[in-house]
DNA sequence: ATTAAAAAGTTGTATATACAACTTCCAAAG
DNA sequence: CTTTGGAAGTTGTATATACAACTTTTTAAT
């Protein structure tokens, strides 16, 4: 049947290991994995932890900006905040712009010597040429 | 007082830019959000077609192998599944051993096309080097 | 063959994420 | 000053993901 002759090329050439969002997933999951054993004890998330942090540094932001610089959609980032305003770690109160609170500040303090610690992990698993490596992928998917 | 000296002197050594978790979360955003593009009209998402991927090419696993070949925990491997069967692209009939349907076939030989045109999208904004870049990086996570 | 332990699979719950549609806000034109 | 159009922000909805706890299945020991 033609139709099965037709599949039957198709599948051979087709090498789905190649897969650049596939590797991207797995990668992405692998390394949230390892950050979220230590980012546990402090209730946070990841992605949590990475708006603390450009707020820890910027405190000028309102959430269009914050959503360029996290890479994350409004809706998105809007939700993530409001989490965050709600265990009080952020506040709205200068809205539209987006400040961390102290208790905010004081969250990242106690969770740097931890971070330095996922960190340390993650650089042993991947090596100088692995950090290398991810530095070469963010230059290129951040040029505009 | 003390301990605005300390955090003082914390956040001026802090340089969460480095973060590797921040960086692979981007990086994973914006891939994902080439290959939605090129997926939507199937009504598929990047997650699904890599699991429908490695169903096209072995039949012979069930969850516990699938949930480590792509790098996902058993229960949400569990849920991703029960989509696709839902959709009748993959069958537990054979439980445990999952199994793409003549559906789910039908539908990889669709979207290949598409894949092949993200893939070539995510291509020219990787580059070479970024090409080359990921694969170090999946080496260095993927070794046990 | 029976049963106890381990492995595999499932379900409850919470956050993450994006798109679409909606509301609110602001700035420019008149 | 008013209006209006676009930008920013919010909400509805669906999938993705993980952990914890639970159920089912398989395996091993007697």
């Amino acid at each position: 049947m033609y139709l099965s002759v037709v599949n039957t090329i198709d599948l051979n050439t087709f090498h789905p290991q190649q897969c650049i969002s596939g590797k991207v997933m797995r990668l992405n999951r692998k390394i949230a994995n390892i950050f979220r054993q230590y980012l546990r004890p402090f209730g946070i998330t990841d992605s949590q932890m990475s708006l603390l942090f450009i707020l820890t540094k910027r405190d000028d932001l309102n959430q269009k900006q914050l959503s360029e610089m996290a890479a994350l959609e409004k809706s998105s980032l809007n939700r993530n905040l409001n989490r965050l305003v709600d265990a009080r770690l952020i506040t709205k109160e200068h809205f539209p712009t987006i400040r961390i609170t102290k208790k905010g500040l004081q969250l990242v303090q106690q969770i740097i010597p931890e971070w330095n610690k996922a960190m340390d992990e993650t650089r042993e698993l991947l090596d100088k040429e692995g950090m290398a490596a991810l530095d070469v992928l963010m230059t290129k998917v951040s040029q505009k």
